[in-house]
DNA sequence: TCTGGGGTCCTAGGACCC
DNA sequence: TCTGGGGTCCTAGGACCC
């Protein structure tokens, strides 16, 4: 296969090696608190989701590492880490013992507001060091740096990344370079919090042999136990197995997992593109069985999907709701639009519409999606007239809302993007 | 581990088309 | 009426990531 004829286009270049770095924020959510709160520097740490001061509600989001000594964890019931940390204002209250104030730590509300301003500043950062990088997530980024740095030096190269970050900004990262993204990832999770690791090319193998499989980007709970099911249980173990029972078991993944065992990962660093979807859910205190809060959510939820999409411009081809009922069994319902809408009335009627099922189940979450994106500018004012038109004519039409047969929904795109 | 929110990608079956 | 093979789109669910 790989002797045969190379495609126009398909150079030998594309296989050299490149130089790529993972930047990962330590405890980002923790750090951006102690920056504007100095006090809580040192001290244990907890940053919640759905957390309101006082309450034992939400889910932690963040941990410092003085919290996790106490046993509080990330996606932690806030009640749970209440238990394991009691909160250091119930001290201050003269509701706790002089001696157990070192068994209490601080809560925060997560404020995202404020973590995006502050990754703001680590981003221009990352965009100064690199001439390619793709931000996965709000505290972690890849950089192509081939361009930039030689293996000689590529530890001084991190280590001047993370000084500024720390210097300029007052959060450390923890990076790793390696020369492939799925190496670069484990190596940056290799030494934190503050770490540094630099993998060679020709220490690739060595490096991820030891690794456990879980370590592995991409293998979950799930993976890791049916890997050690089939006898698997580090990277050196995947790498030197027989590809094919893996790819017959895990299909695609299969294969990708004894390649990126094995240290092989063709995937270049490339700026994230257009996001696919958008949703928003949202958690009841317990399960919900009457239809009157559930619709209340789903519109509240849809509103605020379509006021998103809205923002940034994006018209959506399909709405879906989820309803997760007892115990934990994920519904999702979903109906595709013969063309792209911003339409926040019509995400409405159909989250309604696809909730009719459940609406007398008990439900313990709710969720709204849009996807099936599409951001091309367009003519807002004909679009919405286009969508009008099918409006009107849509009570005759029993399979869908907004199919009414006769419509050419290509038509009026057409039409549209010939203003562009 | 009894479960928060926002995403991505993959799979599999069915409808439909040629 | 029975029947090949290939392709695309849609929907639902699952695993995973941060």
């Amino acid at each position: 296969m790989s002797d045969g004829p190379r495609l126009p286009g398909v150079e030998r270049e594309d296989d050299e090696d490149r130089i790529v770095c993972h930047v990962d924020a330590d405890c980002f959510y923790a750090s951006c608190e102690r920056l504007r709160d100095p006090k809580l520097c040192g001290e244990p740490l907890v940053v919640g989701m759905g957390y309101e001061a006082g309450e034992t509600v939400g889910a932690v989001a963040t941990a410092s590492y003085e919290a996790r000594e106490f046993g509080v964890e990330s996606a932690q019931a806030i009640s749970t880490a209440l238990e394991r940390l009691p909160r250091r204002a119930a001290y201050e209250a003269g509701d706790l013992d002089d001696s157990e104030r070192d068994e209490t730590g601080y809560y925060r509300p997560v404020d995202m507001d404020y973590y995006e301003s502050v990754a703001a500043d680590v981003r221009e950062i990352l965009h100064d060091c690199a001439d390619v990088v793709r931000e996965v997530s709000i505290d972690e980024a890849y950089l192509d740096v081939t361009d930039r740095t030689a293996w000689e030096v590529a530890d001084g190269f991190a280590r001047h990344i993370k000084d500024r970050i720390r210097r300029e900004v007052g959060v450390t990262v923890s990076v790793g370079v390696a020369p492939t993204m799925s190496a670069a990832k484990i190596a940056s999770d290799f030494d934190k919090p503050d770490g540094l690791t630099v993998v060679q090319p020709g220490e690739l193998r060595d490096f991820l042999e030891p690794l456990e499989v879980d370590l592995l980007h991409g293998v979950g709970p799930v993976t890791a136990r049916e890997l050690r099911e089939m006898g698997l249980e580090t990277a050196g173990d995947v790498a030197a197995t027989d590809p094919e029972p893996l790819a017959e078991r895990f299909g695609e993944r299969g294969r990708e997992l004894y390649d990126r065992a094995r240290g092989e990962d063709d995937r270049r660093v490339e700026p994230k593109g257009d996001p696919k979807s958008f949703s928003r859910e949202s958690a009841f205190a317990e399960p919900v069985a009457e239809p009157g809060p559930k619709y209340d959510l789903i519109e509240t939820l849809a509103a605020a999907v379509a006021d998103r999409a809205q923002r940034e411009g994006a018209l959506y081809r399909t709405i879906g709701v989820k309803a997760v009922t007892p115990p934990y069994d994920v519904n999702t319902r979903e109906r595709s639009l013969p063309g792209p809408v911003d339409d926040p009335d019509l995400v409405d009627r159909i989250a309604h519409d696809l909730f009719a099922e459940f609406k007398t189940e008990p439900v313990r979450k709710l969720g709204v999606r849009v996807a099936n994106l599409e951001f091309a500018a367009t003519d807002q004012a004909s679009l919405e007239s286009w969508e009008r038109s099918e409006d009107d004519s849509d009570s005759t039409d029993e399979s869908s809302t907004v199919n009414p047969a006769g419509t050419d929904p290509t038509t009026g795109q057409s039409s549209l993007t010939d203003f562009s």
